[in-house]
DNA sequence: CAGTGGTCTAGACCACTTT
DNA sequence: AAGTGGTCTAGACCACTGA
């Protein structure tokens, strides 16, 4: 692998490409969550290029949280384990700022024909089916989310013939090899409709934030659609502006 | 500077002492707003390290939107344009997705005891004073956001003696050469009150986001303390996971 | 063309973890 | 003690800007 592989009109550097290949090794299940890799020497051989290289592509990858570095024992394949979830992409706290991670109960389950807001969330053709889970969400016994996951069916065959589990970016990687890399989200403030109110235990009509996220694959493709209502009576969602 | 100056228990690495010795500069008002650095390497032989440390110390400044780095021109104090704005600050876009920068038409404005709640986000004592701004402010034409700011008196003196301009933060720079470098969002569902409800056109009990605002100068000092109620009905507040 | 930031390399040493 | 990531240096060359 030599820089000058790639010159001229569209310059692509040496450690982009390194990265690339890591990418794509986490991708293909190569290196799954938790792997160690190979030190950073190790793999600078192993590609050609030097120590350094190596080390700038994963620096990237870390401040992607697609990897993790800890000194003295070795660099790993980031997991979605409790933390990483409460860190990256649970943002709804108690107004204590303790952040919980909260229980699940599924509602129901099934795969249906996408709709047109499916669809289009996920890029998905005019008859594509998707997998559809509807649960609440509890914070210290509270019903305080109520939401609608929509994957497409053809990327998790049979997701919805078992129980789900209550952390599904974990299972996602484990049962289907799938790796949530980040996640875009929609906020807007709603007056909740009398089922979900009933649900979460308010009146019609009570406000509420209504979340929708387009989950991400490490691939870039578009693999979950989710609206969630919150209530924000006790909690908020935490934005950092930097 | 020594990297054995700071060796042993707290071991604080060189760049981080060349990155504080530089946003130090940049709090003083040694180096403003769109001051042109010197190049790496005369910063480098200036503060008797290596080229590659102060680069080091450069990057970690871009990636908080400190400075902002042109090849082949040079590297420059980042300043509060319309651009960082909507890029760094102002989080809520229509829908079509074209973030578009607001109008604003202040409807108060004067100096007053602060309140329990602007002391707590302000971090003020007991009888502190605060300028409070409250402006409406619209986008393609509709009023679309109610906000209060607030400000500790004794940092902003006269700020509300004369008008205030639409685009805040570069104005504490330009007036007060204060800084604001990050902030903190904390966002809830709330039903609009009548005062409000009638500014924003629309009926009592309408749902809105409230979005609270700390905002943090250059020295991590709170700033300003900023409520908005916005509505929600053709835009959303946008926030990237990752 | 000179000057800037951006990439890449090679090597030394430090901080930390594990054996 | 050995092995890992983290820091720091020095030097070469590339990509880009502006005079």
């Amino acid at each position: 692998m030599r820089a000058e592989d790639e010159k001229g009109v569209g310059f692509r550097p040496l450690y982009r490409q390194v990265k690339d290949t890591f990418v794509k090794r986490m991708a293909d299940g190569q290196w799954p969550p938790g792997h160690p890799l190979a030190s950073e020497s190790q793999l600078a051989s192993e590609l050609g290029v030097s120590q350094g290289t190596v080390r700038k592509a994963l620096d990237e990858l870390e401040s992607e949280n697609l990897v993790v570095r800890q000194q003295g024992r070795g660099t790993f394949v980031a997991q979605h384990d409790e933390k990483r979830i409460l860190f990256q992409f649970f943002k709804l706290i108690k107004n204590d700022g303790i952040p919980r991670f909260p229980e699940s109960q599924v509602l129901s389950a099934g795969v249906f024909k996408a709709t047109a807001e499916e669809r289009e969330g996920l890029d998905l053709g005019s008859s594509a089916m998707v997998a559809r889970v509807r649960r609440v969400r509890f914070i210290a016994d509270e019903p305080v989310i109520v939401e609608t996951l929509s994957l497409p069916d053809a990327m998790f065959p049979g997701i919805t013939e078992v129980p789900v589990p209550n952390s599904l970016y974990a299972y996602y990687a484990e049962r289907y090899g799938i790796t949530i890399a980040s996640a875009r989200e929609k906020i807007t403030a709603i007056a909740l409709q009398p089922r979900d109110a009933t649900i979460l235990d308010r009146d019609a009509g009570h406000p509420a934030l209504m979340v929708q996220r387009l989950a991400l694959a490490l691939d870039g493709r578009a693999v979950e659609w989710r609206v969630s209502l919150c209530l924000t009576d006790t909690m908020h969602y935490a934005s950092s502006l930097r």
